[in-house]
DNA sequence: CACACTGTTCGCTC
DNA sequence: CGAGCGAACAGTGT
């Protein structure tokens, strides 16, 4: 689930609940999220407040007023929830802030892929993880500058993180699915002109998942997102969808409009 | 029960 | 040496 519209809806999220409120308690529990102790974690946090809620990528970033940020990354399961501190703790929550409101923000992660730290300094954080520029703020000329010198698989190019931050299985298949792509298509394969077109479309699948908050159900009816199992019915043609792997990713496509790339 | 599912990392290959 | 590739990682749901 946690792909960059995801997190995009979790700093929103964080940012419209828990910004310039005291921390009173942090509540953590053993668990290999953490990347730091996790009283180094809850440290940096009790005492003081969020001021913003920024994102790279799949990474949110919770600033604090000291000039820390906690770190969260949510893996494959995770997610956040604020909610009021007297209701039931929600399970698989190895971080929990406690504010002075009365309510709490719970990191859950059933699991366990995500991770938690504090950092001094995001830019320094994100180059350390090497993560290339985010999916939603990189201009065209230097997407295609990325593309035309990488190889293998178009859909292992969009999703390797070092390339662009922020797009993973979910939404690649998307953007190729919509552009009419097959998942085999390799870079040496791709057009030049295809390389704009498909710059075009991953700034339309994301804007489009963001207005949506991220929810399958919200998208538009011919979404891929909408019908991903095998044997649906395609939204675009009268194909249908097939599933193969590709890059060791399970890989959703339709078998009659996405042949054989273009 | 065997496998699907999500993302990153590590170690190997070219 | 850098890029690409595939397995491994965790644990719940089907």
């Amino acid at each position: 689930m946690p792909e960059l519209p995801d997190v995009e809806y979790f700093r929103i999220y964080a940012q419209s609940t828990c910004l310039h409120q005291k921390i009173e308690t942090v509540n953590t529990e053993e668990n290999r999220v953490f990347k730091m102790p996790a009283d180094d974690i809850g440290r940096n946090l009790v005492g003081n407040s969020f001021k913003s809620a920024g994102r790279i990528g799949k990474y949110l970033f919770l600033k604090i007023n000291t000039g820390m940020s906690l770190v969260l990354h949510f893996g494959m399961t995770g997610y956040l929830k604020y909610y009021w501190g007297k209701d039931s703790e929600p399970d698989y929550s190895p971080l929990i802030i406690k504010f002075d409101n009365g309510y709490n923000l719970a990191y859950i992660n059933i699991r366990k892929l995500g991770r938690v730290l504090i950092t001094d300094d995001v830019e320094d954080f994100s180059k350390k993880k090497e993560l290339g520029p985010d999916a939603m703020s990189l201009d065209e000329d230097e997407f295609v500058k990325i593309l035309q010198k990488s190889r293998g698989y178009l859909k292992t190019t969009l999703m390797n993180q070092k390339k662009i931050a922020g797009l993973g299985n979910v939404y690649t298949d998307e953007i190729l699915y919509q552009m009419g792509l097959s998942p085999k298509m390799k870079m040496e394969d791709v057009k030049n002109g295809d390389i704009e077109e498909i710059y075009k479309k991953m700034n339309k699948v994301l804007t489009t998942a963001i207005n949506r908050r991220a929810n399958p159900e919200e998208f538009p009816e011919n979404y891929l997102i909408r019908r991903r199992s095998p044997g649906s019915e395609c939204g675009i043609c009268d194909g249908k969808i097939g599933r193969i792997t590709v890059g060791g990713r399970s890989t959703y496509f339709c078998e009659k409009h996405q042949g054989n790339g273009r």
